[in-house]
DNA sequence: GTTTGTTACGATTTACGTAAGAATT
DNA sequence: AATTCTTACGTAAATCGTAACAAAC
């Protein structure tokens, strides 16, 4: 008994088989080779020990393969066949997921709930050659953004109904209208930022319209200065905890929306993007599919 | 740009890779591979190198495949189950066209227009596992033989109708009535032999039954003795011309029949016999499917 | 004599393990 | 601190080509 099992050092072996057998002889096979008649010989002899049968006939009257030679011939181009698939297959892979991806998204995406760094980390191990471009834009730079295919997804509460896009629900989000702790709100001007809910809140007339802010960081310091009221996402009001007392006006209901991932209608997403939408989706709490992996 | 293409080399470190991503790490697969993580290592980052792609993540942080990973680890399997079934086709082909095949032939089945030599040659370079065991029989023997299955194949001329064999015919052969040259056959005793031209010409009366012969070449010295006529085959006699004077005797018909490969009617041929039986009627010149190889 | 494949031997190449290093948890 | 992977280096093994040999045409 010799050994019983063909590894990949048959297979070199085996390839040698096959050239010589195209070739129809180890002298032919020597040149396309380019491998010494020795060389081929001890190959051969190699593979029959394993196989324990005799692949061909050769000599000085000719080649010719056996039965067996013929069986083995045919399994070993269909290895050596899927061998050189691979290399075409990854190829196709790499050549769909790289690029660019260019992401969009609001402010405070980022909180307990949603753990987009994680995804983001996931997404360039599983992608590494896809580059990605991440930017924090205003709700109206977005929708800017994405007609114009200056970033190919964006994430960002939805509000509104557009037949433009294609939304998908990541995540639930709560703002409510806060207040520094001892402060009377009624009647305080409301920190104006360009955000339905601020225009909701302004049509009903309860506040008048205070002082723009560009950031929620720039609305809680507003805030916190005692003077106005503003609305702001819960988790983010509990973070700045440290820098003032905000509190929650409680006559004030809850503004909940659907922080979503939202690609054009219009536009075919690249593989690249269809990964991180897949991502983005696996990881959510809102939909069935919150498989792990 | 690195090199182009993966050898078997390659798929070495390929299913290298396949272990480790089974096994979850290189730590892991460490064990299952009988290999130091150094030379894990090496290989996977060789794999890499090649196909240009990041095939996984590794780290203390754990061990997650990349897109291009999954693909390429999904045909790397494919490579190696055809590799692993190599050997099992080959067996299977080894383990058909293995053994012994029993060969019965009346004598003077060699001559120029079949070249049994030749086929018997090209069978054992076919099937070199298969033990060839040929021996030269008495019709009846043949006959015997064939019933009792202590022969596989026989061949042989073709006289009757037996329903318990199968004749694949091969080629003509021509027996004729020869005495020695200057000798008047006219009711000279028939040199007696067991076959069927032999008691076919007795039946006529023409000749009286002469002395017993076996053998051709027994037949053929007792004609050359001048006392006697025989039925020997034409090319036989052509070739122990330089014995003795042998003439066929004009008035007589040429017996012609077809020489046959026979095999038992009620008994399956093993795959060794029906390779032989292939090449024997390769070589046919008689049935259209003579085709070369 | 020529062609074809096999075996022997020395030189190069390749691969492995040990051990040390870097990075993450 | 413990784990996981990577890199460096010396040693062991496999592979190749040259060359001598045997066999068939």
């Amino acid at each position: 008994m010799t050994k019983h099992f063909l590894t990949e050092r048959n297979l070199k072996s085996l390839r040698i088989f096959c050239a010589a057998a195209e070739a129809g002889g180890f002298s032919a096979a020597e040149r396309t080779l380019a491998l010494s008649k020795a060389s081929i010989s001890r190959h051969i002899r190699d593979v029959e020990e394993v196989l324990g049968v005799k692949l061909c006939e050769r000599g000085p009257g000719g080649f010719r393969l056996t039965v067996s030679g013929i069986a083995a011939l045919k399994q070993a181009q269909i290895a050596l066949d899927a061998l050189s698939r691979i290399k075409l297959e990854v190829d196709e892979v790499k050549g769909l997921l790289s690029g660019v991806i260019r992401i969009g998204m609001t402010e405070h995406i980022i909180n307990k709930q949603y753990d987009l760094p994680g995804i983001l980390r996931q997404y360039a191990q599983l992608a590494p050659d896809v580059t990605t471009d991440v930017r924090v834009m205003t709700f109206a730079q977005i929708n800017h953004a994405l007609r114009e295919r200056t970033i190919d997804i964006a994430i960002r509460g939805r509000y509104e109904q557009d037949h433009l896009f294609h939304f998908f629900p990541l995540f639930e989000e709560r703002q409510r209208l806060f207040v520094l702790e001892g402060i009377n709100p009624q009647g305080l001007p409301l920190i104006y930022r360009p955000h339905p809910f601020v225009y909701e809140l302004l049509a009903t007339g309860h506040h008048p319209k205070g002082p723009s802010a560009s950031g929620l960081e720039a609305v809680a310091c507003l805030i916190a200065s005692g003077c106005y009221v503003g609305i702001l996402p819960e988790t983010y009001a509990a973070e700045v905890w440290d820098y003032g007392r905000l509190v929650p006006v409680q006559t004030q209901d809850c503004y909940v929306n659907i922080v979503s991932a939202i690609i054009e209608k219009n536009r075919p997403p690249s593989a690249a993007v269809e990964l991180f939408l897949q991502l983005l989706q696996q990881h959510s709490c809102l939909t069935p599919s919150s498989s792990k992996r």
